[in-house]
DNA sequence: TTAGAAACGTA
DNA sequence: CGTACGTTTCTAAA
């Protein structure tokens, strides 16, 4: 095994391995608050610590590629020309990793004109030679050539870096059945795809490693090409100067002039102060808790030398929870005395649900947790009035939790911080998505799982109420800490006042006619069977008419069609190319596949809605509260914020969503215009401003200044120009994408935009400022203080900065939208409850509430809806509200 | 069996 | 080459 007497120098190819950990990890949940992506850095840190660990070298580098070029790329231009562009994500966190690197005490080595591999190569070499073992850590397979009695290769599989294949001699032997140094010839008939290397046809490792043991080595295999038979053999001789060239580019240099001594790689102790503030700024707490385990194991050993230990800061291992105290009803009074003066902030509390029923609660102090058994809300009367007070609770995603106690029969209120909307609201991009990641993210701990892939969790081992109430707890002030302070208020304006409404609007569901969704679905079945037959006679054979892969070859090998929009997989047949198509080269197959997809889309959708009415005869969304970036919501299990509406089909779907048992009729209120007003109020635009405040129709306004005509004399073509351009604003519409949704060329699609802009100029300027500010502060803010980090603005990816920039321009004013509602919802649902009234709240479609109306009740429920929706907020110009009632969705609609 | 792409519905 | 979502179906890879 290995050699105590002999030192052990380890290089590492950094490339290769930052490259895989950046693979390997999702780049989404590596990344500072300021926006600097960090799984590159956190995967090779992670790996490299590991490294340390277990092998202890006594030596150690890291060599990097100075550039993409070199003696190879001379040699041969197409070497690795098939590499796509570096991810930027990538590219930033390189000088990173080596500024990490420096701060550890490790030397990193580049080598102009040559790559990583050719360091490790020359290391290798003289380590051999001074008497080292060497263990070298590359992703690149070329480097198997230097294993040997003394060089380990460690080798990432493909999983990712966490686990490292280790190649000896013997291992290199077992995987390919050659020696080491056969393995480049191997490579040099295989190819290698990933460095644009071809190399033979036909010929895989199985064939090469057979040549080789017939013929010694390549040049060998080259010297009785002729005497090799069938389509392979030819291939050799046809291909030989691939296979030459091949070689040639594969040999590692073992002695680039690196001019430093091997003594000079000498594992230092690694300096704390000097590292701290660089993990700090890439936020790893979780590996500088390693890291300096790993520094004080090494202090030890100096210590046991006769040196004393530097007295580096002693961390506290992570705590774990407090064992549960099992807790009875009769007892709860007394230690909620005593936990409430211990935290008077608030107190851990979840709720462990089963089939969407209370099943029990765990109440949590930072030092110590209960378990409640529960029964049902009359055994627990103590434990009934706690949840009903407005005593503080800290819970995590608990909206699931409240519904749980209101089916259970039990009141609640209180809720101070749900912890899981104060990490979305520090970052809402969807990165944490449990407790378990906050507690990783703000703790620097594990939450305690057992392995979800167990039928029966190990016992004990999972964390129960009691310890997600410590977590919530202990997370809560954490996350509140680095929190804006106008996002903090945020929190405890809307998204908490949200969560007991979002609740109730879930649980009550909206009723859905089940016969008549029946009889949709039949009559829409039959017309996509009807239009499907119609379609197969056009083209004389029977297709699949919802496989892309199929129709593309009907379309443009069959019927010979132009091809349309490149795909990642083909070219596009959605609906607009098809229509394209439809004016072009004009075909009734075409026309039935549009209707066909229509109705079969339309009927899919009946059916889902069909299946997802529960006992009680109506659809209870989910909504997500975290869902989107910008600060909406989303609804799913079913999705009911995308129920068609526009085409006469899709909106007799609308027609089975109905008032139930005990209401007369369903009311719907929605914002009219409500991106364009807010645009309005963010540019601050006179233009603009005078358009919502004269009361006109908004288009017919703007038609006016844009054309220079009287409002009267706007025509509906002229309209329908503006109304696109307008809408297209707030999403960041280029001239290209206006001139092709109005059909129009691209240079009266310039000019439209430029008289608009001419008129509405400091629309313009608005939008432009968005863009910029965000580039400097790294993120944008809505009219409430609600922030998106933007960390792709300065990316020199132009596809990604340009994707960037329509974000950040779109995020405030979608965003403003979605607060103004959220508070508006929680208004009205409170002044519903002041008033006493039955009417209820039922769906949110982002600009649209939809309510049940109890007999009587339409005027009061109006008059609170327009009130409370129409002062949301105080803008610059008028929120406008309109109000329909009807026996149905549809009807309700105005 | 699973993950990704394509397509399409809404605001 | 227009933002924000969720769902379904097909397809290729595992």
């Amino acid at each position: 095994m290995t050699d105590p007497v002999k030192p052990t120098l380890l290089v590492v190819d950094g490339h290769s391995l930052a490259f895989r950990a950046f693979y390997a990890l999702p780049v989404d949940s590596f990344s500072t608050r300021d926006g600097q992506h960090t799984n590159a850095i956190h995967g090779f840190l992670s790996m490299l610590l590991l490294l340390l660990q277990n092998e202890r070298p006594t030596h150690l580098a890291v060599a990097f590629d100075k550039s993409r070029q070199s003696f190879r790329t001379r040699e041969y231009a197409e070497y690795k020309g098939n590499r796509s562009e570096t991810p930027p994500e990538f590219k930033g966190q390189v000088p990173l990793l080596q500024e990490a690197l420096h701060a550890m005490g490790v030397r990193t080595l580049e080598k102009d004109d040559f790559e990583a591999d050719d360091i490790l190569a020359t290391l290798a070499t003289r380590g051999t030679a001074e008497g080292y073992r060497v263990l070298l850590v590359s992703g690149d397979r070329d480097t198997i050539q230097l294993v040997d009695d003394d060089v380990t290769l460690l080798y990432p599989n493909t999983q990712g870096v966490s686990q490292l294949k280790r190649y000896d001699t013997a291992a290199v032997i077992e995987r390919y059945g050659i020696r080491p140094e056969q393995y480049p010839d191997v490579a040099a008939l295989v190819g290698e795809t990933s460095d644009n290397l071809p190399g033979i046809p036909k010929v895989g490792e199985k064939t090469a490693v057979k040549w080789l043991g017939l013929y010694g080595d390549l040049d060998g295999i080259l010297a009785h090409a002729d005497e090799i038979k069938g389509v392979v053999g030819q291939n050799l001789r046809d291909g030989r100067e691939n296979a030459v060239r091949n070689r040639k580019l594969n040999r590692l240099v073992r002695d680039v002039d690196l001019d430093v001594e091997l003594a000079e790689f000498e594992a230092k102790p690694i300096d704390l102060d000097a590292v701290r503030p660089i993990f700090e700024r890439l936020e790893f707490r979780t590996l500088m808790d390693r890291l300096t385990k790993l520094a004080l194991g090494d202090a030890g050993q100096a210590a046991s030398g006769g040196a004393a230990p530097s007295a580096p800061v002693e961390r506290e291992p992570a705590p774990a929870a407090p064992t549960p105290q099992p807790l009875r009803d009769d007892e709860l009074a007394a230690w909620l005395e005593t936990a409430t003066a211990a935290e008077p902030a608030g107190l851990g509390l979840s709720i462990d649900v089963i089939a969407g029923e209370v099943a029990g609660v765990g109440i949590a102090t930072a030092t110590e947790t209960v378990r409640l058994e529960w029964q049902s809300a009359a055994d627990s009367p103590a434990l009934a009035a706690w949840l009903a007070s407005d005593a503080p609770k800290i819970m995590t995603d608990a909206k699931l939790q409240l519904e749980a106690l209101a089916r259970s029969g039990l009141a609640f209120d209180g809720l101070v911080v749900d912890t899981l909307l104060a990490g979305w609201l520090m970052r809402p991009n969807l990165q944490e998505k449990s407790l378990a990641d906050l507690v990783d993210r703000y703790l620097g701990e594990t939450l305690p799982q057992s392995d979800p892939a167990l039928l029966v969790p190990e016992e004990g081992s999972d964390a129960g109420a009691p310890e997600y109430a410590w977590y919530s707890l202990r997370v809560a002030p954490e996350v509140l800490r680095v929190l804006p302070e106008r996002t903090r208020q945020l929190l405890a304006d809307v998204e908490m006042p949200l969560v007991p409404v979002l609740a109730a609007m879930e649980l009550r569901g909206v009723a859905v006619d089940h016969d008549r969704l029946a009889a949709l679905s039949a009559e829409l079945g039959d017309r996509a069977a009807g239009l499907a037959v119609l379609a197969y006679a056009e083209i004389g054979r029977e297709v699949n008419l919802g496989s892309p892969k199929q129709l593309q070859e009907v379309l443009f090998d069959q019927l010979g069609m132009p091809k349309t929009r490149a795909t990642k997989t083909g070219y596009t047949t959605d609906a607009s190319a098809l229509a394209d198509l439809q004016e072009s080269n004009p075909h009734p197959f075409l026309g039935y596949l549009l209707e066909h997809r229509d109705a079969t889309k339309l009927r899919q959708i009946v059916d889902s809605l069909d299946k997802a009415i529960a006992a009680d005869g109506r659809i209870h969304t989910t909504y997500g509260q975290i869902g989107a970036a910008t600060g909406r919501m989303s609804s799913n299990d079913p999705n009911l914020q995308n129920i068609p509406v526009r085409a006469e089909d899709g909106r007799r779907i609308r027609e089975a969503f109905r008032n139930g048992e005990g209401y007369v009729e369903l009311m719907t209120a929605d914002y009219s215009q409500i991106e364009m007003r807010i645009m309005a109020h963010l540019s601050g635009d006179p233009g603009l401003i005078e358009a919502f405040n004269a009361g006109e129709d908004l288009h017919r306004f703007v038609g006016a200044r844009v054309f220079s005509v009287d409002p009267a004399d706007v025509t509906p073509l002229m309209r329908t120009k503006v109304k696109a351009m307008s809408y297209g604003l707030a999403y960041g519409l280029s001239a290209f994408g206006l001139s092709k949704q109005l059909r129009i060329d691209r240079a009266e699609a310039t000019q439209l935009m430029k008289e608009y802009f001419a008129r509405f100029g400091a629309v313009r300027d608005y939008l432009r400022g968005v863009v910029e500010q965000a580039r400097i502060d790294g993120y944008t803010e809505t009219i409430f203080g609600r922030r998106r980090p933007f960390p792709d603005l300065n990316s020199p990816n132009r596809v990604l900065r340009e994707n960037a920039e329509r974000q950040a321009l779109n995020s405030p004013i979608q965003g403003s939208a979605a607060d103004i509602i959220k508070l508006a919802m929680i208004g009205v649902e409170r002044s519903i409850a002041e008033a006493g009234l039955r009417s209820r709240m039922l769906l949110q479609v982002h600009d649209e509430l939809v309510f049940e109306v109890a007999d009587g009740e339409a005027d009061a429920l109006e008059t609170i809806v327009r009130d409370r929706m129409s002062s949301a907020a105080d803008l610059l110009v008028p929120l406008d509200v309109q109000v329909g009632r009807g026996a149905s969705w549809d009807d309700a609609a105005h």
